[in-house]
RNA sequence: GGGCGAUUAGCUCAGUUGGUUAGAGCGCCUCCCUUACAAGGAGGAUGUCGGGGGUUCGAGUCCCUCAUCGCCUACCA
């Protein structure tokens, strides 16, 4: 056929690709501007492939449009066809363009030779590590990959097992997404067309035939070592080695010309053999590698491979190699443990970071991946510089600072799930003396340009990438209020050490039973031994919100609201020296610990407060001196101190914060002034008479009480407002409005009635009775019990009233 | 189109193998500047757990389905 356009004659082909339902099922073929007819090209070799545009989108091809830039040409070619009658109908369809990211152009595809590095299996194997102490073979590199996460390597020559690659906090998932992309086993491209980066170490150039043959015997010698590579291609494709080649092209129908690709595999060699290769003709690939080509060597890289002895280090560091019996660098640090990282990491980084580990090194860089979740702004965007949505950490840190920016991304840090961190902009229009002005992001209006808005008040465009001085618009800083949390949380440990600093004068260190202290400090020590393991336990589930989320509970709903409240009578004047001692030690002691839990999320102002605290208490310990050290990054983890356990000390605190909270609410809701100090009479007997009177001095502390009685022949007086719990009752003497206090038992007696019900009848549900395990009943019918006994003392209060 | 996820209080998120009345922080309401802390304290209100089905004595949790959203990946002249 005759193409009209150029007068070139094209074949006609036939091919499944063609679809007859679509037009008239006839369809022209561009192999080298469509993926598609590029596999209708491998299928049928003859029609050819011309690359029809330049590398800057104008028209390549000789003919009438030559040098036109495309969409120019694709106006020019409707007219010519229209001109030339060949145009029947025009339709209008909607197809998909892809559009490059950073500058919205069109993309277009044009056929270019690039290197890719093989990852399917490959016949006889490939050798991993080679020539290293740890040098194994595996099919190919996808599968080395994929048998590290399967913990399938084999094991290393004296016999230990190598690592599995693990993938935290959820392995399942995130094993699948590498091991899918990985099976795939899909070549990797690793030429980018920038003009930054490693370049391609690969020479290559055309070569008349006769011209290298010529060359022949000299190119034997040189091109079999062992550090050159060098293939020779035919102009239909076929790779071939140089000593292959060589035979080939001495037989008749040779090629006129072929191409040569050489690459050396020490990079100085580029430079020493360079200029002889550009004099025959060949030059450096232009190309740059990818960025994960050269990323996916970070870990080993960086230490110094291949040679840590010889490998550049910045003016003033040490050098990677190893001396005086020490390892080097790469041989101390590699393999290493955990890689941090996001989840769209894993195929492009990761499992390269691993191909190239096993295939240098021949062992994993890492065992564990913790992939962490990714902040996305207000919208449920990603973040991103061009969009302005973004907060740059170092605006944090100078508002919040760097242990409240440490801190919040710690407790946002929950699991799998993707985190939405709403941005705000500072207002640069606010003006002298007004307050500032947080703008949400997500809900306000776009400016004129990519990554502006509009201030809400004034109207006016904020610049938040900073680019546009020139069009004279006003740059303005992201932020996230959600970092006053992290703020809020320095402050409060800063004025709890600050009490702690002003009563722990004179602390000193005197060996003592822990069983053998006061109540409240059995109590924290048993708590703070708990908070240890659970905050122990959250940090090795790679969970640092839940390990955050229990500190905080720890240090601010233990240690502050109660413990040093509860020994702050031990620190006035009047106060035994005794007492007062232990209790600075205890203070002292519990203080360092909690320094170290928290350390790991504020390290900067722990590090500062516990400064302070070894020079106001030098020796801190229980039974024994704790190990110290100058800075407390260097500090030990908290100690288990299992030991401190105290369950009865914790049920007689637990039993006090129940009851005081209890007296509390019914204060507040009685409108009780919070300074004034009330009388308590409470009617326990038993047990829970036992469990009050121990903590008896703590709870009228605590509770604003004058004085608390407690016993069983404790009665009300007619102005008393009544708190049930359990078989007990608290009477507040002297508080009570009657009608208040029957409608406040009233409600709470209806209440638990409905919960009684719902309680009852699951009970009496025999299928439940039948299938449920005995001790989910048992505790059911304990608590319907303790509930029918509380209601039982509302109505009798009730009918005294 | 394929794959992987998500949907719980006004907001941001927890909720372990199914088991009492579903939690936290922020925000909100009331009271309090009490000699560590008002960036704080005491108390309080707020949820048909996205919709619909199913399994089970029992479902926020397991299964199916629909809706919406996100990520990865492919992509029809």
């Amino acid at each position: 056929m005759t193409l009209p356009l150029t007068g070139r004659e094209i074949p006609l082909i036939t091919d499944e690709w063609a679809d007859p339902s679509l037009g008239t099922g006839c369809v022209k073929i561009t192999p080298a501007h469509d993926p598609n007819d590029y596999e209708v090209w491998q299928r049928h070799r003859e029609i050819g492939a011309v690359n029809v545009l330049n590398s800057n989108g104008t028209i390549a091809a000789q003919g009438p449009y030559q040098g036109l830039d495309r969409f120019a040409a694709r106006k020019r070619i409707m007219a010519d066809l229209d001109a030339q009658g060949l145009v029947e109908k025009i339709e209008d369809r909607t197809i998909e363009i892809d559009h490059s990211d950073r500058s919205k152009t069109i993309v277009e595809p044009w056929l270019s030779k690039q290197w890719f590095v093989h990852m399917a299996d490959v016949d006889g194997g490939i050798v991993m590590g080679r020539g290293t102490s740890k040098e194994f073979h595996s099919k190919g590199l996808a599968q080395a990959a994929l048998d590290a996460t399967a913990g399938a390597l084999p094991a290393f020559a004296d016999g230990t097992k190598r690592a599995q690659v693990m993938f935290h906090p959820d392995q399942d998932r995130y094993r699948k997404m590498y091991d899918q992309w990985l099976a795939e086993k899909r070549d990797w491209c690793i030429s980018r067309q920038l003009w930054w980066g490693h370049r391609i170490p690969v020479w290559r150039g055309d070569l008349p035939t006769q011209h290298l043959l010529m060359l022949a015997p000299m190119l034997k010698g040189q091109l079999s070592r062992d550090d050159v590579a060098a293939w020779i291609v035919l102009p239909d494709g076929t790779r071939l080695s140089v000593a292959d080649a060589i035979t080939r092209l001495q037989q008749p129908n040779a090629p006129q010309s072929i191409e040569v690709q050489i690459c050396f595999r020490d990079e100085s060699a580029d430079a020493t053999t360079g200029p002889m290769l550009q004099g025959a003709g060949l030059e450096l690939d232009p190309d740059v590698l990818d960025t994960w080509f050269s990323s996916a060597l970070w870990p080993h890289s960086t230490l110094g491979w291949p040679h840590p002895e010889t490998a550049k280090v910045d003016a003033g560091q040490p050098s990677l190699g190893g001396k005086d019996g020490h390892k080097s660098a790469l041989d101390y640090w590699y393999p290493g443990s955990c890689l941090v990282t996001g989840r769209d990491i894993i195929t492009l980084w990761v499992a390269r970071m691993v191909i190239t580990g096993l295939y240098n090194l021949g062992d994993v860089p890492f065992s564990s991946v913790f992939l962490h979740a990714t902040i996305l702004d207000g919208k449920g965007e990603r973040m991103s510089k061009s969009k302005g949505n973004g907060i740059d950490p170092l605006d944090i840190i100078s508002r919040y600072g760097a242990d409240a920016l440490r801190y919040v991304v710690c407790e946002l840090q929950t699991g799998t799930q993707d985190i939405r961190l709403p941005v705000q902009a500072i207002s640069p229009f606010t003006k002298e003396g007004e307050p500032e002005r947080l703008i949400d992001l997500a809900t306000a209006k776009p400016g004129p340009y990519l990554g502006t808005f509009l201030d809400p008040v004034t109207k006016q465009p904020m610049d938040l990438i900073g680019q546009y001085a020139k069009e004279g618009l006003t740059p303005a800083k992201a932020t996230s209020d959600r970092f006053a949390v992290g703020a809020n949380f320095c402050n409060k440990l800063f004025n709890a050490a600050r009490f702690a600093f002003l009563n722990l004068e004179g602390s000193t260190f005197v060996a003592r039973k822990a069983g053998d202290l006061p109540l409240e400090d059995r109590w924290i020590l048993s708590r703070l031994a708990k908070a240890r393991a659970a905050v122990h336990g959250s940090l090795s589930d790679y969970n640092p919100a839940a390990a955050i989320a229990v500190a905080r509970e720890f240090f601010w709903g233990e240690l502050c609201d109660w413990y040093l409240e509860l020994i702050k009578p031990r620190f006035r004047p009047e106060t035994d020296a005794n007492e007062r001692a232990i209790a600075q030690q205890t203070l002292a002691f519990v203080l360092d610990q909690t320094l170290r839990l928290l350390h790991p999320f504020v390290p900067f102002l722990t590090e500062t407060l516990w400064q302070s605290l070894r020079s106001l208490a030098p020796v801190r310990g229980i039974e024994a001196p704790l190990s110290d050290s100058e800075l407390i990054v260097h500090a030990k983890w908290p100690e288990a101190g299992t030991a401190r356990i105290d369950a009865e000390a914790e049920a007689a605190v637990a039993a006090v914060q129940q009851w005081c909270a209890a007296i509390r609410e019914a204060r507040a809701s009685y409108q009780v002034v919070p300074r004034a100090r009330i009388g308590v009479r409470i009617q326990a007997t038993g047990a829970l008479a036992t469990l009050l009177q121990r903590g008896q001095g703590l709870l009228a502390h605590m509770a604003g009480a004058e004085s608390i009685a407690i016993g069983a022949d404790q009665q009300p007086t007619k102005d008393s407002a009544t708190v049930v719990i359990g078989d007990g009752k608290a009477y507040l003497l002297g508080v009570v409005d009657l009608d208040k206090e029957r409608d406040k038992l009233g409600k709470q007696a209806e209440k638990l009635r409905q919960q009684i019900q719902s309680m009852e009848q699951k009970l009496g549900n025999e299928g439940f009775r039948a299938k449920a395990p005995p001790q989910v009943i048992a505790q059911q019918e304990e608590s319907l019990a303790a509930m029918r006994q509380q209601v039982a003392g509302i109505e009798q209060r009730l009918r005294e009233l």
